[in-house]
Parts: C-alpha cells; sequence; structure tokens
DNA sequence: AAAATAATTTGATATAGATCACATATATTT
DNA sequence: AAATATATGTGATCTATATCAAATTATTTT
C-alpha cells in the first residue's frame, strides 16, 4: 500500500525514494472493520483518509433519518468532512466502510506541513483538489438535468468497480432515489 | 479593482506591494455587455475569471433545450469551465453575464506559472479550490435532502445579494426546479 | 409614452418518483 | 443447517413537481 500511494502521488509529481519516505511517514495505516466510524456527527475532524482497500462512504441523516450518502470512496480517493476539517466545526457526516477497509489517514497538520515544506506537495494537491472540484460539478450537473434511470446508467458507466462491492440501497441514496425506484428502473418492462 | 483582487488573495496570504503588482500583471481587465459570452459550447477554454462587478452564469443547456444553471459568480468568485480548461477537451457550458459585468481574466498558463514561480499563491489556489470543493458538496446534498421550497430559502438565506440582481427563473434553474414551480413556492397560501 | 420584449403568475392536468405494506431472496451468525 | 439479519422486489396509492397554455406584470427599446 506504499506503494500504491506513491503510484498516486507520481501521476502528478515525481518524487525521489526518500522524498516518497518522508511524505509517507506522515501517514498511519490502519484497518477498518464493518460498522466502525472514522467519522460521526458532532465530532472533531482532524484527519483526511487515503483508501487503500475497500469502499469508504461519507453521508448525512436527515431528520427524517434518511441517509444521503455525499460520497464513496474506493482505493486511490480521499475522503473526510472537509467542512469541518477545514473550518474546525463539528462534523455534520458520517463516515464508515461499506464491508471493512484499509485506509491510509494523515492529520490535516501534518497535510498542511507537507504542503509549506515541499512545493510540489502543495502542487499535488491543488491539482487533486481541483479535479475533484470538476467530478462534483458533473455530478451537480447530473441531478439537475437527468432523471433518475439515466444518473443509474452514468454511475455505472462511471463506476463499474461500484457494482461489484456497493448494495444497491447505497447506490440509491447516493443516486438521490428510494431503493424502490431503483429496483424498478432496471425491471422497465411494463 | 485592482484592490478588490489584492484583498481577496490577502485573506489567505500575505503580500508585498512588487508582489501583488507581479500578479496583476499576469491579469486581463475586461467588460462585459449583457448576452456576451465568455464561453460556449464547444468552445476551447483558456481563461479562468474573477468577478470583480456584477454577475457571471455558467450553464449547460441540455437535449431538451433547457438551460441549467452550474454556477453564479457575484463579484470576488472565480469561474471558467473548469473541465475543459483541466483537459483541454472542448466546452459543455456556456458562461456569460446575468446584466453586464467587469471581470479580471487569467489564462491557465499564467496561472500554472505563477503557482509554480510563487508557492504561496499555489498554496492561496489550494485553499480555495478546498473551499470552492466543500461549498459543491453543500449544494449536492442540499439537492439530494431538501425539496424544492427549503433550497430555495437556503439560496436566499446563504446568498442574499441573488435575489437583487439575478430573475427568479434563472433561479430556479440553479435550483432545479422550473419557473412555474418556484413562482408558487412563495405564495404558500392554499 | 408606445411598442416590443422579458419576467412572473395562475390554472388545469400529467407524471416521475415517494411512501407504505409486504413478500421474497440473499447473506451472516449461532 | 437453523435462525437471524440484511437486501431486494412488487403492488397499491399518494404527492411534489413538471408540463402546457394563457394571462398579467415589468422592463427595455424605439
Amino acid at each position: 500500500m506504499k506503494k500504491l500511494l506513491r503510484e498516486h502521488f507520481e501521476k502528478i509529481i515525481a518524487l525521489t525514494d526518500s522524498e516518497f519516505d518522508y511524505i509517507y511517514d506522515h501517514f498511519v495505516f490502519k484497518k477498518i472493520i464493518k460498522h466502525q466510524f472514522l467519522i460521526q456527527q458532532g465530532d472533531r475532524v482532524h484527519n483526511e483518509y487515503f483508501v487503500v482497500k475497500g469502499c469508504l462512504k461519507s453521508y448525512m441523516i436527515d431528520s427524517d433519518d434518511k441517509a444521503h450518502i455525499l460520497q464513496f470512496a474506493l482505493p486511490d480517493w480521499w475522503v473526510s468532512d472537509y467542512q469541518a476539517l477545514n473550518n474546525g466545526s463539528p462534523s455534520t457526516l458520517y463516515l464508515d466502510s461499506v464491508d471493512g477497509a484499509e485506509i491510509l489517514s494523515i492529520t490535516m497538520e501534518n497535510k498542511d506541513k507537507l504542503c509549506a515544506e515541499m512545493h510540489k506537495v502543495e502542487h499535488f494537491f491543488r491539482k487533486k483538489t481541483n479535479w475533484g472540484y470538476v467530478a462534483l460539478q458533473q455530478r451537480i450537473l447530473s441531478l439537475l438535468n437527468s432523471n433518475a434511470k439515466d444518473r443509474y446508467e452514468q454511475l455505472l458507466k462511471q463506476y463499474p468497480a461500484l457494482f461489484k462491492t456497493v448494495p444497491k440501497q447505497l447506490l440509491a441514496s447516493y443516486l438521490g432515489v428510494t431503493r424502490e425506484t431503483l429496483s424498478r428502473l432496471y425491471t422497465p418492462a411494463k
């Protein structure tokens, strides 16, 4: 998993062995089991997580106790409650795994430290966040202009890996439909 | 408007006069009139825009000729088609002003150059994008968990400035409802 | 200030998707 | 392998929002 993280950085910046080792020392490896929370609503958030294995999900629970999934995080992705992380406010989200996972965790202090010490690490994260920003814009547009069926098909096309791991009711929650409606989408005959 | 940009940077990083002048030299000032496009679907995109005055809107037109507004950009905000900008692909968006505007435009080459030359400028943009990312996450959650009325009220609360400038049909398009439905929301009596 | 254009409101009706209530699979745990 | 828990599917009905069609009301332009 050291290799996975290194390759991840090296998609954007070049690193010597010692540079990467230095970066890597700021991370902590962790295995989490099913139903183990990395973040719960109300928590103070200090860490960002890089997924090595498995699949995490971040979600909110609304006033009707319905869950809404903000993000799935597969290997090679970053996840946290960025709002809580950025301004030190209590988390509004839950973060746990779909089915157990392995992660590399870094504190925001360490991330900022690495960014300050190594210009190219700051560059890496600027580019990363920028791509993340574009991905969120795409998701907003698909919520605005597509119906449930089209959104499901777009998701299936873009992230086929999700369909191996993730129960359909969670996909429904990510897409913004009920599980009943999702179930009816792929039995279109009538 | 030089002042506005400087204050904008100095919310996150400190700059000497000469540093700021150097940065500022990479921008081009532009006035745009109503109905003048900064980006049209199919264009190659080379610039990012900082709004000085007025209000810009970025939007897509779907296959039924309906517009969906991705973003409003008020003074002190950045806007472009970031997907097209990042990977050199043709734009899928339109970008124009609600009612005339003044902007500072910077090419992506110049932005990258400034980021490479000045670590703190890279830091500035990392932080900026990070906040933008959080704002988009909030918007996704509000699309997933709120009905049209609540989304309208959240918007009204968060960006009261929009209601002075922007016709309600454009707000409807941003919120993901029709103008007819929006019109009925604030006449709730029945 | 008339004329033209753009924005908003209102009514009647249609529809995608939600909700509620079970039935049926499919996994997990004992 | 039972027993329990979890996930999925189906029917009947309800509801928020869309759609289509006009009528008003504002805002520009001549």
